[in-house]
DNA sequence: GACACAACATACCAATCGGTATGTAATCGC
DNA sequence: GCGATTACATACCGATTGGTATGTTGTGTC
């Protein structure tokens, strides 16, 4: 009886079945029992890769929820040619409209508002999290001013910390009502906002 | 030994423990033991007025949770003159910038973000307090609209959908940033999202 | 091939959870 | 005043929680 051992494997099941979890029942009521029936593993795997079920939930944090809003909300602004259109096609992107994904709302939101008040460590890795977020957008605000197609009275940081409170808002409610239509007319409010600081 | 006994206003005491408890903690990971501490009373009490946990839960949103909104986001708008002024007032009112008010979050929004997905008699009761509060300014910004004071071509229902998610979008990020001015900021953003809405 | 260590599995633990059964005292109806 | 019922208090319960101690097996190293 040989059973093969892939250590950086089985860590990364572990980390994706936690996010599943996680994402489904938050982080307080997620239970390292549901995530060992989903990867197969007992508790010997699990607390030989993380020292506690926090550890683990820091990890999920850093390495699934900021990874992929990296690869989903910020590497589209960075390559676009016009930032501020490339922003407001990405608040009426398909990939977000996906319904279970409403029904579960935003990973790194979720996790906000669950952890933020209860555990300061989850709470400064969140906010990292969402700092980036905000400069992304900030940014991309900024070089569209530069290139003349936001107005220059327009304060950048400020519309950036909105635009994503507000995102989050909208999938927010949106989770609530259990709605992909609520979704779609609420950001539509915001991508007109967003249109509302272009010129002209 | 003659101990007084006042069975509303223990019910009450019982509520008002809860809802803070919940507050801080959210309501899965609130605890019966803790909310007894608070209010000195024992399992005996609680279990007389309130047959679960979960029965608690849904007497808090409905006679906490609503009535407060009720009291401090619905009726200052029905006796309002210019009710879309009145709107912009109430978002930038000092009510809601209070320390621990902030970090805490919206109460609401709170018990959306975690109850929605989990259980469905939570969420349903949820919906409605949140459609009573959006129906409140999309009536504000009707009269306005019909007052001449709201620009003709605004579509108030979506409006209105799209303020409470803001606002509640913008309690969610000053929460996890802890920051009032973070609050303000982003309040004041969508005070002239607002403005934006009205003739001139 | 033997030794060392990493990568797991198994079994067990105390603490906490929501909930219940039972007991007791205050209060209300007559 | 007396029985009935309401309003609690006390003691207990099974289930679940995260965590640990110990065992076993694969795997790289010399």
């Amino acid at each position: 009886m040989e059973t093969i051992r892939q250590p950086d494997l089985t860590r990364q099941r572990i980390l994706e079945a936690s996010f599943k979890e996680i994402h489904r029942h938050g982080f307080q009521a997620a239970s390292i029992a549901n995530i060992l029936a989903d990867t197969g593993l007992t508790k010997g795997a699990l607390y030989h890769h993380f020292p506690s079920k926090k550890a683990l939930g820091l990890a999920v944090v850093d390495e699934m929820v900021g990874v992929r809003l990296n690869e989903r909300n910020i590497r589209p602004l960075h390559a676009a040619a016009h930032p501020a259109h490339t922003l407001i096609e990405l608040l009426g992107d398909k990939q977000h409209q996906d319904e279970e994904y409403i029904r579960l709302g935003c990973p790194l939101n979720n996790l906000m508002q669950e952890m933020s008040p209860v555990d300061e460590a989850f709470r400064i890795r969140l906010t990292h999290i969402l700092e980036r977020w905000q400069l992304a957008f900030e940014e991309a605000l900024r070089r569209s001013q530069m290139a003349g197609e936001v107005r220059k009275e327009v304060n950048c940081h400020a519309a950036a910390l909105f635009i994503v409170s507000a995102w989050e808002g909208c999938t927010g409610i949106a989770k609530n009502m259990q709605s992909v239509d609520v979704y779609r007319a609420c950001m539509s409010q915001l991508q007109s906002y967003v249109a509302s600081l272009l010129q002209n």
